[in-house]
DNA sequence: CCCTGATTCGC
DNA sequence: GCGAATCAGG
């Protein structure tokens, strides 16, 4: 498999959503996630930041001040060293995870209400399981890789989301907690209660 | 152990 | 340019 243009574009596109090397690499397939970070960093945008959101303007996605020559102030440390200084002149706030957010899939919100008739997923229901771990759980989602059927793997949660019968309907998706089907938080809902049976003692 | 991205270096 | 091997870390 080569770089297509095609090939490349998808690279860029699922890197700046913030999939991992390896699930791109499943996707375009013919290729491991080793092939997909070394074109990652040929192509100079090892930098999640690159994700150049800008829909209708960006001619420039490269907001580098390259004045001149001296494009590389600091060449190589002579020494595989691990950062030797650290001076991360932040200006304002540390710049964490800032790079607004163009919410590429406007999900206005999930809707809670669904049309009553099909059965659902095993969705936690109200029914007694500790508020923590349901809101812990819609927190996680948003986490969620949202993965499709094909793409659960032995170590994926597989915590469905949605309504199979609708277009938003993906699995949790994220690392599965040792030897659990789910990940941790769906592990804390999954595995139920059953408090209230402890009658059935013998 | 599983995973992540980063780097190196022979091809 | 490419990507396996390796590294460094979570």
């Amino acid at each position: 498999m080569s770089w297509t243009d095609e090939r490349v574009e998808m690279l860029k596109k699922m890197w700046s959503e913030g999939q991992s090397a390896s699930q791109i690499a499943k996707e375009l397939g013919g290729v491991t996630r080793n092939a997909v970070i070394g074109k990652v960093h040929r192509l100079g945008l090892s930098n999640r930041a690159g994700a150049a959101p800008a829909p209708a303007a960006a001619a420039a996605p490269a907001p580098e001040p390259k004045p001149k020559a001296e494009a590389k102030p600091a060449k190589e440390q002579p020494r595989p060293m691990r950062e030797a200084t650290p001076p991360p002149a932040a200006p304002a706030a540390a710049p964490e995870e800032v790079a607004n957010d163009p919410d590429p899939a406007p999900q206005p919100l999930r809707k809670q209400i669904i049309p009553a008739g099909q059965p659902l997923p095993p969705q936690p229901s109200a029914n007694e399981i500790s508020p923590e771990a349901l809101a812990k759980v819609s927190a996680i989602e948003k986490k969620a890789k949202r993965l499709t059927l094909m793409e659960l793997t032995e170590r994926t949660c597989k915590w469905p989301v949605g309504d199979p019968a609708t277009p938003d309907f993906w699995f949790c998706g994220l690392p599965v907690q040792q030897g659990k089907p789910y990940c941790e938080a769906h592990v804390g809902v999954a595995f139920q209660p059953m408090s209230s049976r402890r009658d059935r003692r013998r």
